[in-house]
DNA sequence: CTAGGGTTAG
């Protein structure tokens, strides 16, 4: 056996750095290190194994003459994977300025990933250009890699684009559109996405539905969702635990906390993913009894919790007012778990203290917090003191996010709210003259409610909906009967005053986008069939309460998602308790 | 001898 041989047999077995090191010195003392075929394996060795080392790596590469293809893949790839990928790049360049070995199609996997990692789009473009180039147009992993890229990259058209220019599509590249789109917030996209594969023959697996219920979730389409629940049973995707914790999200967030629990309790394997989406459901459904017994049942399984639990659980204590246990789980965080608290931990404190009435003391939280310049805490402030009323403190929230330049258009429109409710005329003009000297912009509200298998979006006065004569036909019918039972449309003082709000101004031929969405679903669905609507913005108080009447005029479960929480409507009243 | 895909908060 020749000495290469010999060192090339050691480098099979070589597990560890130092036993690389003692293997390099014998290349060295045998007079190999320019041996290529030794330096290449050593070279790859180093790159890709975890105990290897890039820096050592680099030092092999630069004793190669002529380093060739696959010694360039080498340092590429490792590069590429490294906390440096930007590194992986500029190798790259220098193997296409050399000229002497030609990239390959694992080559341009290799600086793909590098460029989404750095968030490289014109290098991804002109790495495209390369790949045209080279022939490699219609390889479907090249493709796909370039895909993920450009999309990564914010380039959801081109990604697109590059996927319809595919000849053939497997099962990959179809959950690399999906998986994009949806990570993107393009959902609508990435279901629609699902019904070309339909047509297909590729079928799908674990990797497809994880995509689709993430949109499914985001979008609150529940019917869809179920739909794919019933795909993954059939198709014994259901163990796997990665689908288990997307329907667990899905169920949670499409209103059905019933059926997030039976999939949590459903599940042989859990893992932090799964305790962090059923704690977060239970909280965003206001029950933080539920969240706090599930938190406790997750320690004793012995998982540990990370930041992300503690947001879901706190978010929950918050909303149903546990401000005790609240304070002891944040506590618990840095005490027991070596967590340190967050802008959004701190912001859940803030919100526990403020919605339970205790201003002073959420005022105090932000001010000897790490972060009291951050506008966030100051405006879930301004949020309490819109709820309990507090002119003085809310001023005090809104001069400290004017004086931070970061007041908007929606925390205007909360201060008026608290002038309005303080009868105070002056008040509700100032902030109306501030909103239109700084030109400042309001979000404009949408609900949205799945029918069937189509969702169906409204804005405020909504007239481009088909069925609109129709709608507002009932929506009539269904506001008459309301007011039979009691219901007194709340004339907002803001509107008087001339104010645009946040669904603009509401007068009598003018309705929130979520009224027309309830006539909507209440014209087009069978008699007992819930209703779930999904909002954009923070429901107000007079939807609040012409949906309570609905619920109970219509014998209907009516179920919305706002912003930030639900509220389960029935029989006139909602599980809020009047306090969101 | 090396290549592409997944979930939670905000």
């Amino acid at each position: 056996m020749s000495k290469s041989d010999t060192i090339l047999k050691l480098l099979q077995g070589c597990n560890s750095i130092r036993r690389l090191h003692k293997i390099h010195a014998l290349v060295i003392t045998n007079g190999l290190q320019h041996h290529n075929a030794v330096s290449t394996k050593l070279l790859n060795f180093c790159a890709v194994s975890v105990s290897g080392s890039l820096a050592y790596a680099q030092l092999l590469f630069h004793c190669i003459d002529n380093p060739q293809t696959q010694a360039w893949n080498s340092i590429i790839r490792g590069f590429a994977k490294s906390p440096s990928p930007i590194q992986a790049i500029l190798y790259y360049n220098d193997m296409v300025f050399a000229l002497v070995a030609r990239p390959d199609t694992f080559t341009f996997s290799f600086v793909l990933k590098a460029c989404e990692r750095v968030t490289a789009e014109s290098k991804c473009r002109e790495v495209h250009g390369t790949i045209i180039r080279c022939g490699y147009e219609s390889d479907v992993v090249v493709c796909t890699n370039l895909l993920r890229t450009y999309a990564l990259n914010g380039s959801i058209e081109l990604a697109q684009r590059v996927f319809d220019s595919l000849s053939e599509r497997d099962l990959v590249s179809w959950n690399s559109m999906i998986s994009c789109y949806s990570q993107a917030g393009f959902h609508y996209e990435a279901l629609k996405v699902y019904d070309r594969m339909k047509n297909e023959t590729t079928g799908l697996d674990g990797f497809t539905l994880v995509g689709l219920l993430s949109s499914c979730a985001h979008v609150g389409a529940l019917n869809f969702g179920v739909h794919l629940h019933g795909i993954a049973l059939e198709e014994g995707f259901v163990e796997n635990i990665y689908v288990g914790n997307a329907l667990i999200d899905m169920y949670a967030k499409c209103g059905s906390l019933d059926g997030a629990l039976r999939v949590f309790n459903s599940m042989q394997k859990r893992d932090v993913f799964t305790w962090n989406s059923i704690i977060a459901g239970c909280g965003v459904h206001g029950r933080g009894d539920g969240a706090v017994s599930i938190f406790r049942q997750m320690l004793m399984a012995g998982v540990q919790p990370n930041s992300i639990t503690f947001t879901g659980l706190l978010c929950g204590c918050s909303h149903q007012g546990l401000v005790e246990e609240g304070v002891e789980y944040f506590h618990m965080m840095s005490s027991k778990f070596n967590l340190n608290p967050g802008v959004k931990h701190y912001g859940c404190i803030v919100d526990l203290f403020g919605r339970a009435g205790k201003l002073e003391k959420a005022l105090e939280i932000i001010e000897t917090s790490p972060t009291p310049d951050d506008p966030i805490l100051w405006r879930i402030l301004l949020g309490s003191c819109k709820i309990h009323k507090n002119v003085k403190i809310g001023e005090t929230a809104m001069r400290t996010l004017m004086q931070l330049g970061e007041s908007t258009g929606g925390d205007c429109i909360l201060l008026s709210t608290i002038y309005a409710g303080a009868k105070d005329t002056v008040g509700v003009s100032k902030m109306r003259k501030l909103i239109k000297s700084q030109g400042m912009k309001t979000t404009p509200g949408w609900s949205w409610i799945e029918v069937g298998d189509r969702i169906h979006k409204f804005v405020v006065d909504d007239k481009s909906h088909p069925d609109y004569n129709e709608i507002y036909h009932k929506l009539r019918e269904v506001i008459h009967q309301a007011t039979l039972l009691g219901y007194v449309p709340e004339e907002s003082f803001i509107n008087v005053a001339g104010l645009i709000t946040e669904e603009c101004l509401e007068t009598s031929t003018s309705y929130h986008s979520e009224k027309l969405a309830i006539a909507f679903g209440l014209a087009k669905t069978s008699k007992g069939t819930p209703l779930r609507i999904v909002k954009n913005l923070r429901v107000c108080r007079d939807c609040h309460s012409f949906t309570k009447y609905i619920s109970r005029a219509f014998n209907r479960e009516i179920i919305v998602r706002d912003r930030v929480r639900f509220h389960h409507f029935k029989g006139g009243l909602c599980s809020c308790k009047d306090y969101w």
